[in-house]
DNA sequence: CTAGGGCTTCCACTGCGCTGGAAGGTCAAG
DNA sequence: CTTGACCTTCCAGCGCAGTGGAAGCCCTAG
């Protein structure tokens, strides 16, 4: 199969899947004399891995990792189980982050219409985000 | 004040000053007739607008867009409660992509307790991450 | 024979917010 | 006079996951 055909069953496009090949999660298929790679099934398989992958929120460099361990070592699923982990404590802190940022914006929010335009001081440039956000939100975004 | 002694007292790098005026958050000072940039108060204040308009999860783009409209049309009041709608409405989106995200990593975490490793097959590189993860993750990351 | 669609490579660019480094000017202390 | 801290400019790169485009080859239908 080329890689027009592949990129059809798998809804990517060849771009990416060339990409994908150059980032170390698909293997460097066979070539046919002419130069055009030549796909088998498991590019399918592999591709719909990366997928489910990507999905659940591992980035193309964990994905080869976990490729490359299944590779050279068996099953990864040790390493995967703690990838998953690091993600779920992850995702529990940005959401934390994300929901107290949240509040924040929902309490200016609310009080801009306490606050008279007549106030207003230039030299502030917009007294609806007041100096003393910034002491809960530590660079972590 | 030069622009070392700004940094200090905003705790920001001379760098990351430099590049504030060059994204046009914070205007071009006076200069030294040495060349050096010299700094008044104002500066200080600015800085700490644009450091609560991020903390807010403003992006350099609209803390400047804020600026120019303060600049040109006066109180940029109702621009920024727009933007902060937006904002909000933004981070509960993100929020609950998260949310459903960890979900889904805790799903796959508690099966994988289940799972009996002599049925891995290698074809699908790790059975922890089947292919049904994908249909509820479109790409919105 | 030619047009087209597909394929190849490589290089550059996107957005975001910086950060690093090179090459050089300025100024005060020792 | 020299050292060193500070400043200037500009150019480059990070991470991430691709996307865009140019120049050129392969193959088939008309």
């Amino acid at each position: 199969m080329r890689i027009g055909q592949l990129a059809a069953r798998t809804g990517l496009t060849t771009k990416t899947i060339r990409f994908y090949e150059s980032a170390g999660v698909l293997p460097a298929p066979a070539r046919c004399p002419s130069g055009y790679r030549d796909y088998d099934e498991g590019a399918v398989d592999r591709l719909a891995f990366v997928k489910a992958a990507q999905a659940a929120g591992l980035s193309l460099a964990e994905i080869r990792e976990i490729i490359t361990v299944r590779a050279s070592s068996g099953a990864p699923c040790q390493h995967v189980l703690a990838l998953l982990d690091n993600h779920a404590a992850d995702l529990d802190r940005r959401i934390a982050e994300l929901t107290g940022l949240r509040a924040d914006v929902e309490r200016l929010r609310s009080r801009a219409g306490t606050l008279d335009p007549a106030t207003c001081d230039p030299a502030v440039v917009c007294q609806v985000i007041p100096a003393d956000v910034v002491a809960r939100h530590v660079p972590t975004t």
